[in-house]
DNA sequence: TCTGCTTGGTAGAGGCGCCTACATGTGTGA
DNA sequence: TCACACATGTAGGCGCCTCTACCAAGCAGA
């Protein structure tokens, strides 16, 4: 399922697309390139660049005379603008779309952006590109970041959105969760509230968006609860269990 | 920009990861895991695996005794589904959303899941909980499904989406582009057409939505139109000038 | 039982990418 | 002019991750 080899020849590893976009950057913005200043902006020490720019010379992406200021090729630029435009892309999804704060959005974007292929930024850019040119997007975008507000302050969205924070067994009993489910019953997994450490625990575990859970047995005290998901047995506390709102 | 430091303490690395989710997928499909296995489904030598699975075990992540089935501990489950969720959470985008087809859609997802923060699959989650809770975002993401087809076939989108594919020369006259900048004039990008390849060029540039460009100069034949994007000076051929709509 | 195939493990090499420690340039101010 | 600071480069080491080539265990059939 994960095979290692990849469909696009990518002869640039990580590493050197850092580099290379770094050098961009720098460019850029302070019009030279010292390796000094691609160093800091990397969080490497000094030494560890003249390697990497000696095998980025090699490849043809950059100028590098020892000791002068460092200067991208025609196909360096090409090759740093199309890893920036991967992040760029990453960078405007996680800001405007999913409105993570901005220092995640880039230290995420920066992370993933080396492995986006070609063909999934388009189509990520095609869903950016709706969004913008599309009047309705404006609305729905809009309703999102207000019930995702209303998420986090612990009210109730009225927008028929079904969005309640969990105050302690205070959720609305009218919303099923695994812990209203029975024994040998089935529900998909709509939403998981809570706190954002529990919240966040509950994710890691596997229970997001449209997951099948099987509800095995309850302790008898019942304070853990045993259930069967994607082929494994998996336990949760009865606290946990109440802030996974699942459908049937 | 771009800092080598992480935010989370990430004591995997990202092949090890990798054969924690294999072992973890095995167990759950094949009940055992083998070396052989494990080696077919990362696409790797055998060889290779037993360190790997030595470095697994020293961490407490797996059982292994030499020759004998590969199983997983406590730790090393949750630790799986943790990657696993992440892979989960970004195939559901890419299919679902982006309506990537499925081999890309994990290809992708494949390589990107190690470097998605916890934070950050916090944030996308929230928004596929989004589109599975609010009755309105089905209608949303029919509408962007439905113009993307449009789109794709280079017909005219009746929902004012402004979708159109380029046939040669028969873009809609309405319709800003670069090529219709006078020098010294700024545009926002709205959207890129063309058939993939040269769709895929004019991103993998810099042509995103909502970037700044401005027309500096057109060649005197008209064959080729200078524009500063970002700083940069970038050469644009006519036919990929027409390309590019851009808003003012 | 012997032969040989499959499976798994060992040894050693090589690339990458980082580090520390040290060496070399280069320019500035005393 | 000398000395010092600072930027840069070199050498060597280490961990990771893969490979090839070879070795060992165990099972299957003649």
């Amino acid at each position: 399922m994960c095979d290692a080899t990849t469909e696009e020849a990518q002869p640039l590893t990580g590493s050197l697309e850092d580099y290379l976009e770094t050098i961009y950057e720098l460019v850029r913005d302070q019009k030279v390139a010292r390796v000094r200043d691609i160093a800091r902006a990397r969080g490497v020490r000094s030494a560890s660049v003249t390697p990497a720019m000696r095998r980025l010379a090699d490849l043809g992406l950059i100028r590098y005379v020892q000791r002068e200021y460092i200067d991208l090729t025609d196909e360096g630029a090409a090759q740093a603008r199309r890893v920036y435009a991967r992040h760029q892309a990453l960078t405007h999804l996680f800001t405007d779309v999913l409105k993570m704060p901005a220092a995640l959005a880039q230290t995420d974007a920066c992370a993933m952006e080396h492995s986006l292929s070609g063909e999934g930024l388009d189509y990520m850019v095609r869903f950016l590109e709706f969004l913008r040119v599309c009047p309705e997007s404006q609305h729905f975008l809009e309703t999102f970041h207000r019930c995702s507000l209303v998420h986090h302050n612990g009210e109730s969205c009225a927008l028929r959105c079904t969005v309640k924070e969990a105050h302690q067994g205070d959720i609305d009993r009218e919303q099923l969760t695994i812990a209203s489910l029975k024994p040998g019953q089935q529900g998909r997994v709509a939403q998981v509230l809570g706190a954002s450490s529990a919240r966040r625990e509950l994710l890691n575990m596997g229970f997001l968006p449209g997951v099948l859970v099987e509800l095995e047995r309850v302790l008898p005290e019942k304070s853990a609860i045993y259930l069967r998901v994607q082929g494994f047995e998996i336990m949760l506390r009865l606290e946990q269990a109440k802030l996974v709102q699942v459908s049937r």
